[in-house]
DNA sequence: AAACGCGGCAACCGCGGGGGC
DNA sequence: GGCCCCCGCGGTTGCCGCGTT
């Protein structure tokens, strides 16, 4: 916004697939001058791309922080269980699963999760249907007929469903001013600060060890940008205790690595893969890293 | 070895909302 | 108030790689 409607010969816009030279360009560029408005980047960057190319190939590629890969059996949980209580929403289904895009959730639903969610229904259907006719039963019990994912799936995510309910239901933010703070902050999961550390070293103490159930809530991870705010400010007042446990690394001279990026980043940025690793897990919209 | 089909993924398109002029 | 532009989102398309015939 506030982006100036103007400079802008019309100029025939390149399409198809980004080569690794307006790759380089587009994310040096941002890294040096955020985005701002995205068709000026497109013109400053010296790309005959739109901005909103630009813009989608930040975000769904470029951009710091990203998971990429496989989707882990969490992941695909916690989009089961978002899809059944969101429904096509792709991109706040994103701000759940940090690192992941909303592009790359579509993908894997359509291409994937959608097909076995169907089977799965499928098959219960079937066996509900034989077990209906063999047991000529008395009572219809329609609350058994959970919409749509299969209840298995379901079942196995209900505290994450649960935890779910009160952002998805209210928002976050709202958590955030409404209800005292100590019933808010029992919400805020604790992985989060494992997200800035190490995710694959955290995620893996966990998984080993002994089905904690906070691996079921991994990646419930409240990347609301609003959240992220009160969050931070949280974070300062409490010097770094929030939460609890899982992330000395963070308490000390880190946060306040963070904290400014607007003043640190641009210098460390190039030197300093930390900081690039913690502004990507920090803000997957990217609006509030680079402005 | 070539043709074909399929699935995954990246990118495009169209629309709606928001803000500036 | 209306128009224009930008942004973000969700749906869709098209390319490419891989497996099968």
């Amino acid at each position: 916004m506030g982006c100036k409607h103007a400079d802008k010969p019309k100029q025939k816009h390149k399409k198809g697939l980004w080569s690794p030279d307006e790759d380089l360009k587009l994310k040096s560029y941002i890294l040096k001058h955020g985005h701002g408005c995205w068709s000026s980047v497109a013109v400053n960057a010296g790309l005959q791309r739109n901005g909103k190319s630009c813009r989608l190939r930040w975000i769904n590629y470029l951009r710091p922080g990203l998971k990429r890969g496989m989707f882990s059996v969490e992941e695909e949980e916690t989009i089961l269980t978002l899809h059944g209580m969101l429904g096509n929403k792709w991109a706040q289904m994103a701000q759940h699963m940090p690192g992941r895009t909303d592009n790359e959730i579509k993908n894997y639903w359509h291409s994937y999760l959608k097909k076995k969610v169907a089977k799965i229904g499928e098959t219960e259907a079937q066996a509900k249907a034989e077990k209906s006719s063999s047991a000529s039963c008395l009572e219809s019990s329609p609350s058994s007929m959970k919409s749509n994912p299969p209840t298995s799936t379901i079942e196995s995510t209900e505290q994450l469903e649960s935890s779910l309910m009160s952002d998805a239901e209210q928002s976050v933010s709202q958590c955030q001013m409404d209800l005292p703070r100590e019933a808010c902050r029992s919400n805020l999961p604790r992985v989060l600060f494992a997200e800035w550390l190490s995710l694959d070293q955290f995620r893996d103490q966990n998984c080993e060890s002994s089905g904690n159930p906070v691996v079921a809530t991994n990646n419930l991870v409240y990347y609301n940008s609003d959240f992220q705010d009160s969050f931070m400010h949280d974070l300062l007042l409490n010097e770094g205790t929030f939460g609890g446990g899982n992330h000395q690394g963070l308490s000390n001279g880190a946060v306040d690595d963070i904290l400014p990026p607007a003043l640190k980043f641009e210098d460390q940025i190039l030197e300093n893969s930390f900081v690039d690793f913690i502004n990507g897990r920090f803000s997957l919209t990217s609006d509030d890293l680079y402005l």
